[in-house]
DNA sequence: AACATATACCTCGTGATACGATGCATTACG
DNA sequence: CGTAATGCATCGTATCACGAGGTATATGTT
């Protein structure tokens, strides 16, 4: 998939993927890999850049003697959610106008 | 709308604003207006760099003493929106996915 | 015991790119 | 005669995804 399609998506998909409960990195990547696939350089770039927006919050545990860093959404994360699905709409109409009339150069 | 969100649509948009007929800068910013704002020097990247990746060709004419530069599809331009058209596809995969189960926190 | 693989974290540098700022020239309007 | 609109273009900056590289432990596998 292009690049570029995918921003704006991303810190969306990491949000979604700690939504309905705390995980982390290692997790989080195998979780979106049905949807989108990401590096662990890049989801730990978003990860930093989502806890300094104050969308998430972290917490260090250990698990099997490694240690885990948990994440936690906060109410601002998912308001970026909703944000989101609200943008969407803008999305949609942009798509049609690509999409229209395009079908006589299939 | 976020800027991120809009990366790899705008490429597509710029295409399509000139897949009917042939059309020109200033006048694309104000075919795509509707639908997405960008500002000028935005326009005149991306044009360049659809020209160099052959998706259009230019072509300067006069229209009332003025000089205009014609941007004009090419067949890569027409394939190109066809990608973006199969990409669409893990797109919306991505968008259910974020939204799924989201409304009891809406 | 030695080695590979999976788990788990992180940083740095690079390339792509949207955009504001800025500049130039002509036409139209008040 | 000034100001907006038309029309083109460049440069610098900030954001960001990602490959390359680094560290460390647990679990096979030979």
């Amino acid at each position: 998939m292009d690049i570029q399609l995918k921003r704006g998506m991303l810190d969306v998909c990491v949000l979604a993927a700690i939504r309905d409960e705390d995980s982390y990195g290692y997790q989080i990547i195998k979780d979106l890999k049905p949807y989108v696939e990401l590096s662990e350089s890049t989801l730990y770039t978003i990860l930093k850049r989502l806890e300094a927006a104050s969308m998430l919050t972290t917490r260090t545990a250990e698990h099997d003697g490694r240690l885990r860093k948990y994440y936690h959404i906060t109410d601002a994360g998912h308001r970026r959610i909703e944000e989101f699905k609200k943008e969407w709409k803008e999305v949609i109409s942009i798509y049609q106008f690509v999409t229209k009339g395009e079908e006589e150069h299939a």
